[in-house]
DNA sequence: GAAGGGACTTGAACACGTTCAAATTCCAAC
DNA sequence: GTTGGAATTTGAACGTGTTCAAGTCCCTTC
């Protein structure tokens, strides 16, 4: 696993020198998976296309992946600066659910063959591109505030503990139909938009109703299995900072 | 995707003469998996400990991703074999759905490392090994059988539409169980099991609640929910047996 | 038993991701 | 302006999955 730790941290060296060079590669690289998908594009021609040795690539990104791992926080980043303005104009808790989960699926739409690919490496945990990973915090923490902005922003009514774990819980839905997403083969993935359109009211109806006394100790249940759920974050410090 | 028709049906011969290579070389295979890993299985070595040569090999199977597809099926035949005996003792629905949980994990334990691996196949839509690929289906309707076998050998009292669902949607649930299970690095997967303990009776008493009037809406939207999620399986005739 | 043809088998060759020792460039310190 | 070392860059080489043209084997047919 972490047995690498020999070397003197090849790939991502925070220096400044070689950050143009670096950028080059990223932008030459985001480019040809766009145009040519995950397989046909090789890190030989990633390195020719941008003009620098194959090793060099390789200086700068340990691996085919930690490539796609920046593709993936390009995307991140579009979906965030897209999803705000959409739902800055209603404070229908389902109605900005809903365009949230649109815009993910606009921004992705150009890449929904390469994403089939992409989600290989994705599902791996070991992985740097999981996104469960420690690597993929910075996008996963970015998208996870987006769905706090989601239920923060708008005037939904629900039990207090599930305020606190709702956005968690949202961006794992959002993860759920990315996957259906990328298994969606209908044209230009209309039964994702469907899901998303169905799928909204009913977790806007399930959030709501938590605040019914008869669904009481079964929103009880959930929200400790929800604590269960969550992994406790690796980390070689042992006790932490715990809950 | 499938423009490799003009090739005369290499891989998978039906014919009798070369069963007993083929064997040879799933046995093979899937022993070196268990034994090493998917990474450190080569081609190469699955060959020469098979007695046959590397392109033999691929004579029978296509890629290494179809001897994976193998091993998948024996273990899902394991599962099976050790399940039903494990839920014949009761009619709890909850016990039996937590037991078939279990054996899941059972079976799959000492493959926890090679998972990781098979799961990035088996996400990619494209893959053989992806559990909703025509090629998985013999796999995943057994599965699905065997859910089906836990909720109609059990007394629980739930909506009948949801009746008609539910072997499919508690297989899925297990998918997902599976993914936790992959990504869980407790020791002995112990968050797993905590997980199954806790999340089968949320199951069931979320099942029974689909009786109750006031959830009658929400029920209502989520089984249509489930009816949009369904992917039509793909093939070549057009109108098939709609609703 | 010879001929034919399909099933099966072989190993070399290819392209790819990745590694590495060696070279080159750059910059600060003297 | 010379020097030392770190940052960067190079291209050859390795091991892998996969392909393929060329065989070899075995059974049917005459």
């Amino acid at each position: 696993m972490t047995e690498s730790e020999t070397r003197p941290t090849p790939a991502n060296p925070g220096s400044p020198r070689g950050e143009q060079t670096r950028q080059l590669i990223v932008d030459t690289a985001v480019r040809l998976f766009a145009e040519r998908g995950y397989e046909q594009t090789t890190m030989r021609l990633v390195a020719g296309e941008a003009g620098v040795s194959l090793g060099n690539a390789y200086y700068y990104f340990g691996s085919k992946e930690h490539l796609v791992q920046a593709f993936y926080e390009r995307i991140q980043a579009e979906i965030r600066a897209a999803a705000l303005p959409a739902i800055a104009d209603t404070r229908d808790f389902t109605g900005r659910l809903r365009r949230v989960l649109h815009v993910n699926v606009d921004v992705m739409a150009s890449y929904h063959e390469f994403a089939g690919k992409l989600i290989r490496t994705a599902a791996d945990p070991a992985s740097p591109v999981s996104p469960f990973s420690p690597e993929s915090a910075v996008a996963r923490e970015a998208s996870i505030s987006l769905f706090q902005e989601v239920v923060s922003g708008s005037k939904v009514r629900l039990d207090s503990r599930l305020r606190a774990q709702l956005p968690e819980l949202l961006w794992l839905a959002s993860m759920g139909i990315t996957l259906y997403w990328v298994h969606d083969n209908s044209p230009a993935q209309a039964r994702t938009r469907l899901l998303i359109d169905r799928a909204a009211p009913v977790v806007g109806r399930l959030v709501e109703a938590t605040r019914l006394t008869v669904l009481r100790p079964i929103t009880n249940e959930v929200l400790e299995l929800v604590d269960v759920l969550r992994q406790p974050r690796v980390s070689s410090t042992k006790g932490g900072s715990g809950r």
